[in-house]
DNA sequence: CTGTATCCAACGGGATACTG
DNA sequence: CAGTATCCCGTTGGATACAG
């Protein structure tokens, strides 16, 4: 069954709507702070312990481009020691339905794409 | 409104999930190759034309992680001059839904998403 | 607590030329 | 026609140290 008339929305300006999407999503730690945030609001801290293995650099520089693009509220407190409190903005929670869309689609099919690798590098060695 | 309980497919293997996806799509040409054979069956060359931009060697390369991936199937025809065909398989074909919600999101956001950056720009410098 | 600054290794991907 | 082979550059992101 093929979808081709709606793929145009992806293929249509010559990929420059699906660039547009991955240039915001397709980094390692973007959908990751995104689904996180999504409990609430959250100060830098608490995200550094939710989310395994990043490193402050990271934090700082994704969340930063959130903000940047709207996605993430940041609000900074006057207090010693500081306090920083991120939340999702409206654009920011509306990524979240795509982003479940596209990981229900991994939890169901990577495994298969998981056998089908090894089966690969079994014919070409 | 939170989806909270829904975001554990992305967070709950510490992002392991959401990476699974990332390594698959997430580069450039992927989804747009994808998107390009959801029309059926197309030549090397097809796709060539089809896909704006897209070099030989980077055409060679994503098919063949889709096709090591089984996203694709790839068929060799034993002529002069050589014919290759490239089609979906069913797991490709299935990535085409989530990856339209992604579109879609990004048709209706990205939008603001530039301006909030053109604002973040004016007050930052 | 909430970041910056610096250095560096790995990888993606473009340009170009060559081949069965 | 359908690729391979090189070279090379820009970006991503990890590690570490420092700072307001």
């Amino acid at each position: 069954m093929s979808q081709y008339e709606h793929t145009c929305m992806i293929r249509g300006d010559g990929g420059r709507t699906v660039r547009a999407i991955l240039d915001h999503i397709c980094n390692k730690w973007t959908l990751l702070i995104v689904a996180t945030l999504d409990q609430g609001t959250l100060r830098f801290t608490d995200l550094h312990q939710q989310i395994p293995g990043i490193s402050q650099r990271m934090l700082t520089l994704t969340l930063r481009n959130l903000e940047r693009d709207g996605l993430v509220a940041r609000t900074v407190f006057a207090e010693v020691p500081p306090r920083v409190e991120y939340t999702l903005t409206a654009t920011g929670k509306s990524l979240i339905q795509p982003a479940l869309a596209l990981a229900s689609w991994a939890i169901e099919h990577v495994p298969h794409i998981e056998a089908s690798r090894v089966a690969y590098a079994t014919r070409t060695g």
